[in-house]
RNA sequence: GGGCAAGUGGCGGAAUGGUAUACGCGGUAGUCUCAAAAACUACUGGUCGCAAGGCCGUGUGGGUUCGACUCCCACUUUGCCCACCA
């Protein structure tokens, strides 16, 4: 026979094709015994086609599914697309294409990609989020909640960029800028519909504790819920009406030398009397937001920031000295945290110390610090000591004795407890187009009315004029056979809201509907859901710790107290991926080095590409992607593919399980004289011990994500393989011994996750080479949920992906001989080989290595004071 | 300013208390070839030495331990996330 050759392009497209006709990927979702619901984030289509960061992160999500079929799961792994949002608009924007059509060009694309990189996706449960069957529910969601009162439309000073010309929610503003387009968001007061997951706050960070996730997504995630406790404390004024600060610091309240209130304070519209200066100040400030001024910011330090204020003409009465105390106006102080009105406490606090500096308030110590920083107006002491200068507190420990000024002032009616949240509503209305329409409806007469459930979808319609108006106004505005309707309630006319909601809440329950795809009575199909749902597994991108997490969290939750679901987490264990680089770099667009997996999948193929991706590097980190490492995938793989080539043109007469023979009991006079059949057998005992080894670390690996490691140990195994061929093969006439198969069986097996294609072929044949003229018609058995699909050492003719994964013996793993690193003083001296059946004890362990010349140079003539000893490992004489 | 992660060969990385640099890339030499490519084989942390072998070596300084890349403390650098959160 010839040896073949490794065309990867004939083999990968032979598998997708046979793979999607066999249905091997689609398991049977009513009747699965074992289902595993294996999730990867979805991505959007916005622009040119797949990343190959996508790739990365699918290619990860993928093998990890397809070990968990192995091992006798059924496993589920759907894929769609996030089409709609600002991205996929304004990609269609500028190649001046319109949304709509333009998401079936990108949706084509996209689809065709996805079908190349090897994933193990079920092909029949697509779902796409501008799709009316889709959206329907969507909309059902919204009604949902508004019904239940957590939705609603309110004036509010929002982030609006100028650039997207629409609002975005808290968690899309990154330091002061627009996520999507870094222009300079500005505060606006519009009205607006938000969701009310600040309602939800103490319950998502609660439950935070009961899911398995990357600590680093729990950790951000806390964050930015950020609960935190203190205490609203209330001080008189000559305004009118006293005011309400909140402080986490209660311990420097003798610190107090001034009040500061933001100029958004709704109170200073009704104090009459402020200076003619406060007013310009609170006007101006109405506007824009004042504050962060982008990149220069994260350099400055807090004193040099451009803090601005005016003093107000007022004063407080701090409530225990009774000193008058000036409140002023300041733009540091923010609306919408905490009362919106702080305590200067300017030697303990950078900001207020900066404030005070800035307009030469008096600065006031009250816990002792060693430094003179603050006496010599360097900085604030934010650090720990005893209070100073605080009356009866002189001298409490700070910050231990902290629940005692709690108690204290509470106790005296100074003030109340109170938790604050970072976490603000989610902002869901969007002044643009390509998005789904809010089911809404304002009439005159009524007010707010949702549209009736058997009324949705509210079909987004094709709309010629879609541009953004930036003017608050959605495009949709404009167009009046959309506007125009009845009221649901009074039956007369009314108005349809035209914002349409964020992506993200397109995104925040996608994972429910999967399994239930086609069903259209309902969101899901409820029997479904309570067999697929939660989500088993769940990889993804750390950059969605605050958004597409957060909301999924959310949306479950609110699912779950109206009782339409029975578990209240999405994502029971998710795993968060690292970020694929280039050379060094992120990959943008803007610096053009966005990788296109195309041109890699054409010139090595899906099964390199994927290889090369899980090698890079541990996948929870990322990677570096570079062009010279690729070019050493493809090689392993062709060498992987000539190995096993070659065993299938040898003559089974050849063949032997090296192990067998050497462990059977050789019948006596029957060449027993043959000692290179004797050596052979013991070097496959050897390549017996590396395939369980192999198996073992690749399995554990494999459980850990840790998908470069198992790749370098499936390489070691096939060095090991080739090594016993070699040292096995009658050299002169290149004649290669023949490996009995389970060593190839095994490689293969191990090698499926990671290159799918590949050892599907080389499955194949494996087979064919050892069933000849039989069952060549009905190879790919269908999936068979009894779980035995043959073993190790049976033929089988199914799919290498629906065989079992394979199992490793421990006592296999035992050694005969194994190594004792000996040291003097911790130092490596040498090593000594025991045989493991001679039984030695730890004396004679000992007493050998003594007697070893490398040894013995270092101890002769010393006093030992101390032999430290682990077993079969390291032997240590401390002198 | 806060939080998190990480500093190991020429490079990506491995080793989580016990032989540092597995696996791969790159490099050097060789085999094959008229030649090249491919493939295969050997070597590849630094340094001293003809060699045997020695010494040094995981960002820096200290500590714990018979023994530290690994644990503890301090410093430092880099990356990521967040940031006027009172």
């Amino acid at each position: 026979m010839k040896p073949s050759k490794f065309d990867h392009k004939t083999i990968e497209a032979k598998w997708r094709d046979r793979w999607e006709k066999e249905k091997i990927y689609q398991p049977d979702l009513e009747n699965a015994k074992k289902p595993f619901y294996n999730l990867m984030m979805f991505p959007y289509p916005s622009a040119e086609g797949l990343h190959v960061g996508n790739v990365y992160a699918f290619t990860g999500a993928d093998v990890y599914g397809r070990f968990k079929r192995m091992e006798g799961n059924d496993v589920f792994e759907p894929i769609g697309l996030d089409g709609f949002g600002i991205h996929s608009e304004n990609y269609a924007l500028k190649i001046g294409k319109h949304p709509m059509d333009q998401a079936k060009i990108s949706e084509k694309n996209f689809y065709r990609q996805l079908h190349m990189i090897g994933n193990s996706f079920d092909w029949s449960k697509t779902l796409e989020t501008y799709d009316p069957d889709y959206y329907k529910w969507t909309q059902w969601i919204f009604v949902k909640l508004f019904k239940a009162g957590l939705a609603e439309k309110r004036k509010a000073p929002v982030n609006w960029c100028s650039s997207c010309k629409t609002v975005l929610a808290d968690e899309q503003v990154i330091s002061g800028e627009c996520e999507r387009c870094g222009s300079k968001v500005e505060t606006k007061e519009l009205e607006q519909w938000f969701f009310k997951i600040t309602d939800y706050a103490e319950r998502l960070l609660q439950d935070l504790k009961k899911i398995d996730w990357s600590e680093k997504v729990v950790v951000a995630q806390r964050n930015w819920i950020g609960k935190s406790e203190g205490l609203v404390l209330n001080f008189d004024t000559d305004m009118g009406s006293p005011v309400e600060v909140f402080t986490t610091r209660p311990d420097t309240f003798h610190g107090v030398t001034f009040i500061a209130i933001s100029p958004h304070h709704p109170l200073l519209n009704s104090v009459k009397s402020l200076s003619k200066d406060a007013l310009e100040y609170v006007e101006k400030s109405k506007v824009i937001r004042s504050t962060s001024s982008g990149q220069e910011n994260q350099k400055s330090k807090m004193e040099e920031k451009k803090v601005t204020g005016v003093f107000s003409g007022h004063y407080a009465i701090h409530p225990i000295t009774k000193k008058k105390l000036p409140i002023w106006i300041a733009d540091y102080v923010l609306m919408d945290y905490g009362t919106g009105i702080v305590m200067g406490v300017p030697a303990h606090d950078l900001r207020d110390f900066a404030f005070a500096k800035k307009y030469r308030l008096p600065i006031r110590e009250v816990i002792q610090s060693s430094k003179f920083k603050v006496q010599s107006l360097e900085e604030a002491y934010e650090g720990a000591g005893k209070l100073i200068n605080s009356g009866e507190w002189n001298g409490w420990e700070m910050p231990s004795e902290l629940e005692k000024v709690f108690d204290w002032l509470e106790e005296k009616g100074f003030g109340k407890r109170k938790t604050n949240y970072h976490l603000r509503d989610w902002l869901i209305s969007r002044q643009r187009y390509w998005g789904v329409p809010i089911p809404m409806v304002y009439c005159k007469k009524d007010g707010w009315q949702s549209v009736p459930e058997s009324d949705l979808p509210v079909l987004l319609p094709y709309f010629k004029d879609f541009k953004p108006l930036g003017t608050g106004v959605a495009p949709l505005a404009q167009d009046e056979e959309f506007v125009k309707t009845k009221c649901p309630k009074c039956g007369g006319q009314a108005d349809r809201e035209t914002d349409v909601c964020d992506t993200f809440l397109d995104s925040s329950w996608y994972f429910l509907r999967y399994p239930s795809v086609g069903f259209d009575t309902f969101i899901f199909d409820e029997k479904i859901t309570r067999k697929w749902l939660p989500v088993t597994s769940y990889i993804g991108g750390a950059e969605h710790s605050v958004l597409h997490l957060l909301y999924s969290r959310f949306i479950t939750k609110v699912l779950f107290d109206l009782k339409f679901l029975d578990f209240y987490e999405p994502f029971p264990k998710f795993r968060a991926h690292g970020l694929l680089i280039k050379d060094g770099g992120k990959m943008s667009k803007s610096k053009g080095n966005v990788v296109n997996p195309d041109e890699y999948i054409e010139k090595f193929g899906a099964d390199t590409l994927r290889c090369y991706l899980m090698f890079l590097g541990p996948f929870s980190e990322g990677g570096d992607f570079r062009d010279s490492g690729i070019e050493g995938m493809h090689r392993f793989l062709k060498r992987v593919w000539v190995l096993v080539d070659n065993q299938l043109d040898l003559k089974s007469d050849k063949e032997f399980d090296p192990v067998r023979s050497s462990l059977a009991k050789v019948p006596k006079g029957t060449r027993v004289s043959d000692t290179s059949e004797t050596s052979n057998g013991i070097e496959a005992k050897e390549l017996n011990r590396e395939m369980n080894r192999a198996v073992k670390e690749i399995t554990s690996d494999l459980e850990n994500l840790r998908y470069n490691t198992a790749i370098a140990h499936i390489m070691e195994y096939v060095n090991e393989m080739s090594k016993f061929i070699r040292s096995t093969s009658s050299g002169q006439e290149r004649q290669k011994s023949k490996l009995h198969h389970k060593y190839i069986k095994t490689l293969l097996l191990l090698l499926a996750p990671f290159a799918p294609f590949l050892a599907e072929e080389l499955w194949e044949m494996l087979q064919v080479s050892k069933v000849p003229k039989v069952s060549k018609g009905k190879r790919l058995a269908p999936p068979d949920t009894s779980g035995t699909l043959g073993t190790l050492d049976t033929l089988d003719t199914s799919s290498v992906h629906l065989h079992p994964w394979p199992s490793f013996d421990d006592n296999e793993l035992i050694e005969e001989n194994f190594v004792i690193v000996v040291q003097v003083n911790g130092k490596l001296r040498g090593s000594i080989t025991i045989d493991r059946k001679q039984l030695t004890s730890d004396k004679a362990v000992e007493e050998k290595a003594k007697v070893n010349p490398k040894i013995s140079k270092y101890i002769e003539g010393k006093q030992i004071k101390r032999v430290i000893y682990v077993k079969g490992k390291i032997l240590n004489f401390v002198i």
